[in-house]
DNA sequence: AACACCTGTGTTTTT
DNA sequence: CACAGGTGTT
């Protein structure tokens, strides 16, 4: 086997660590040092050298992203064989593992996943139970206390005695949230980490099972791992196990999540006898920009210590540009881009990044008049959207008909005349019956003798239309199952009647989702349960961890926008890092908490070492927030790097004259296209507004267009009925 | 149950 | 300012 061919293209250091014998293993890789090419070498170099079968490696990463990319280096560089090797976040790893002992964790044996919205809702009924006020314990401030202490480690019961009131009512709570979780059976985020780290705590045995078959476990961004996510690793490798993790302290960027830096030090102090290796040579940035990032860095006190260098030439120097306002600043952006793109440079090359999402409109906006495609990265998530959760809640009551959370959510979407008082009724009958929530309605919707009661009949009408459901789902494949439950359950009719400003881009959702059903592969480790519907069972179990559908490829011929903490774990030819003000990057938030400016810090310094060779730094003198003007001080993370290590952008670049120019001229860029970008059009419901881009061409091309008033949506020519405006 | 009004909120993000 | 979510009215 020639193994020289996966150790040709590393340097020594690199190398030394992807060869490294069976051993605890800490790889401390400077931002662009080749981490993900250390970590996938690692992985192939077992497999290929040491006859490591790779059923025993489990890799784990931030993302499903991370994940997916990692998966296809190490096929393309082992082969298919390695197929079997467990890689994943760690959520869905331990999902994994419990999806095959539910009830031995006391789960319910197809339990659901509860998103960030399902357990605010849970909470809030809990506080409502207990008659609180609603303003004194906000449930978001409720849940934001139980994911603390669960990302901790720490049960209600290990919580320590608070000194006030207040302390004592959120642990309260607590407590009462992990009952009412085991009730239902489910499990939130944090929870699929710790009911699997208490399986095996209670079961011996079946935790052996775990370590004898993971003999390789490796973890990317360690530095990123929460105290729970900690306490899993350490238990599934134990003493046997051969851990390798690699991180950098200098890139954590999670504390306000649960990530603890300190996982890194106590590594060591965990794993007897590990070997320490550093990579320090970036390979990404250029010499000025990789300067500029290092003196940033020096400046934050608790750091292991680290001095990224490189080889590379050293280029030219970051540019820093005050804007008047934050509407020059986005103009100055769009100018440069310009610029760079008429000299030949790809879109896809080029990244506008930014603390906090909000400040993406301004940019989004300049962008549209100026006719430059771009692509947004986050703001409100495929599966968080309300038309999939309520599909999915009605594939969950397909697989499993007493599922109360799915059932809730459906009660009366689409309207069905239930209100409130009959779900009460309900939930009433279900408390004193210990039944679920389906159980009960069905035997409250028994007619008696004579009964015109209104509610009893729409409910039962509501559960004859999941019955029949079932039935007629059961031959169809997956995506026909999706689809004809879209279908039975009238829901895009819903959308219609209720908010027809959303249907359009609601019922796209639908249809994506359907995409994704279509292009599903099932996990192959998972346990393929004969029940029927175990297809869509595997299928919720997955999406309930996705946070996009797999089929969105990122189009090259688009300038990327994106959150800092976005952006880490890319890199790009040109980065424009926006917003350098007091009390935005630094947050103003975050100058409150211990460590919170260090941690601001860092992702400035994750932010400048995106760039490969060029980096522009920008800021307003006064910008639009809330409504109304504030004057700016420049961000203190501007001056830690030294003046003479940037360069200052031209002033007034763009005038205001300028802009209302280009407003006027509609250039029609693609012949096969009914519109142009930029122009206005008219649509009967959703009134005036402007297209931003396009997919497809011809008759059939989708097209995005802002309305005033009802923001962007993508519309179909063919269906859309859009006029066209002269502006 | 549907609609209009009001009020609070407004970091980052994955799972 | 802009929006989501909740409350109150019909």
């Amino acid at each position: 086997m020639n193994t020289n061919r996966l150790l040709a293209n590393l340097n020594p250091e690199q190398r030394e660590a992807v060869t490294l014998p069976t051993g605890p293993a800490l790889v401390l890789a400077g931002a662009g040092s080749g981490k993900t090419r250390v970590l996938v070498h690692r992985i192939a170099w077992r497999i290929e050298t040491e006859d490591t079968p790779p059923q025993s490696v489990l890799a784990v990463t931030f993302t499903n992203k991370a994940a997916r990319e990692m998966r296809a280096r190490v096929l393309t560089l082992v082969g298919p064989r390695a197929q079997s090797m467990w890689l994943g976040t760690f959520h869905s790893m331990a999902y994994r593992i419990l999806s095959r002992h539910a009830r031995e964790a006391g789960l319910r044996p197809d339990f659901t996943i509860l998103d960030e919205d399902d357990q605010r809702r849970l909470i809030r009924q809990l506080i409502r139970e207990r008659q609180w006020d609603e303003r004194e314990f906000p449930p978001a401030l409720a849940q934001w206390y139980i994911n603390q202490k669960k990302d901790a480690g720490m049960r209600a019961s290990q919580v320590p005695d608070g000194v006030g009131r207040e302390d004592r009512a959120l642990r309260d709570l607590y407590q009462g949230y992990e009952m009412k979780l085991r009730s239902l059976g489910a499990a939130d985020f944090a929870e699929l980490l710790f009911c699997c780290h208490d399986l095996w705590q209670k079961q011996p045995a079946l935790l052996e099972s775990y370590q004898a078959r993971f003999r390789e476990i490796l973890v990317d961004e360690f530095q990123d791992t929460n105290t729970l996510q900690y306490l899993w690793f350490r238990t599934l490798t134990g003493t046997s196990g051969n851990p390798f993790v690699v991180g950098d302290d200098d890139q954590a960027i999670y504390g306000w999540r649960g990530g603890r830096v300190e996982h890194v030090l106590r590594f060591p102090k965990d794993f007897e006898g590990t070997r320490v290796i550093r990579l320090e040579q970036n390979y990404r940035s250029s010499g000025a920009i990789l300067s500029a990032a290092n003196a940033l860095i020096a400046h934050n006190p608790s750091r292991l210590g680290k001095t990224l260098w490189t080889a590379s030439e050293t280029g030219e120097r970051p540019v820093y540009f005050t804007a008047d306002d934050e509407l020059e600043e986005a103009d100055y952006i769009v100018t440069r881009i310009q610029q760079a793109l008429s000299g030949g440079q790809p879109a896809g090359t080029i990244a506008i990044l930014y603390r906090s999402n909000a400040q993406s409109r301004v940019i989004e906006e300049s962008l549209v008049r100026h006719e430059i495609a771009y692509r947004i990265y986050g703001g409100v998530r495929f599966f968080e959207r309300s038309e999939i959760k309520d599909t999915l809640a009605y594939l969950r009551l397909m697989t499993d008909p007493e599922n109360d959370s799915a059932f809730e959510r459906v009660f009366n979407v689409p309207t069905r005349g239930l209100g409130d008082r009959t779900f009460e009724r309900v939930r009433e009958h279900a408390r004193q019956e210990g039944r679920s929530l389906a159980a009960s309605a069905l035997a409250i919707a028994q007619p008696k003798a004579v009964s015109a009661d209104r509610s009893a009949r729409a409910l039962r009408g509501f559960l004859e239309l999941l019955a029949d459901m079932r039935e007629a789902i059961r031959p169809l494949n997956l995506a026909g199952q999706v689809e004809r439950v879209i279908a039975l359950s009238r829901l895009a009719e819903f959308y219609q009647t209720d908010d027809p400003l959303r249907a359009e881009t609601r019922i796209e959702s639908l249809a994506e989702l359907v995409n994704a059903a279509a292009g599903y592969e099932p996990d192959p480790e998972m346990e393929s349960t004969p029940a029927e519907f175990s297809g869509l069972m595997a299928f919720l179990g997955q999406m309930a961890l996705a946070t996009e559908p797999e089929s969105r490829p990122g189009k090259s011929d688009e300038i990327q926008l994106m959150s800092l903490h976005a952006a880490k774990g890319l890199e790009f030819h040109t980065v424009f890092i926006t917003g350098l003000e007091e009390g935005l990057l630094p947050h103003s938030r975050a100058t409150e908490t211990a460590g919170g400016l260090e941690e601001e810090r860092r992702l400035f310094y994750v932010g400048i070492t995106r760039a490969e060779r060029q980096l522009y730094l920008t800021r307003a003198r006064r910008r639009r927030l809330h409504g109304h003007y504030i004057d700016t001080l420049p961000s203190r993370f501007l001056l830690e790097i030294p003046a003479d290590q940037l360069e200052s952008g031209e002033p007034r670049i763009v005038t205001r004259t300028a802009r209302s120019r280009v407003q006027h001229r509609f250039p029609n860029t693609d012949p096969g296209l009914p519109v142009t970008i930029g122009q206005r059009v008219r649509h009967p419901r959703f009134g005036e507004g402007v297209v931003l881009s396009h997919e497809g061409s011809g008759d059939h091309c989708r097209i995005h267009v802002r309305f005033e008033g009802s923001g962007a949506k993508w519309l179909l020519w063919d269906q859309a009925h859009l006029e066209t405006l002269e502006s």
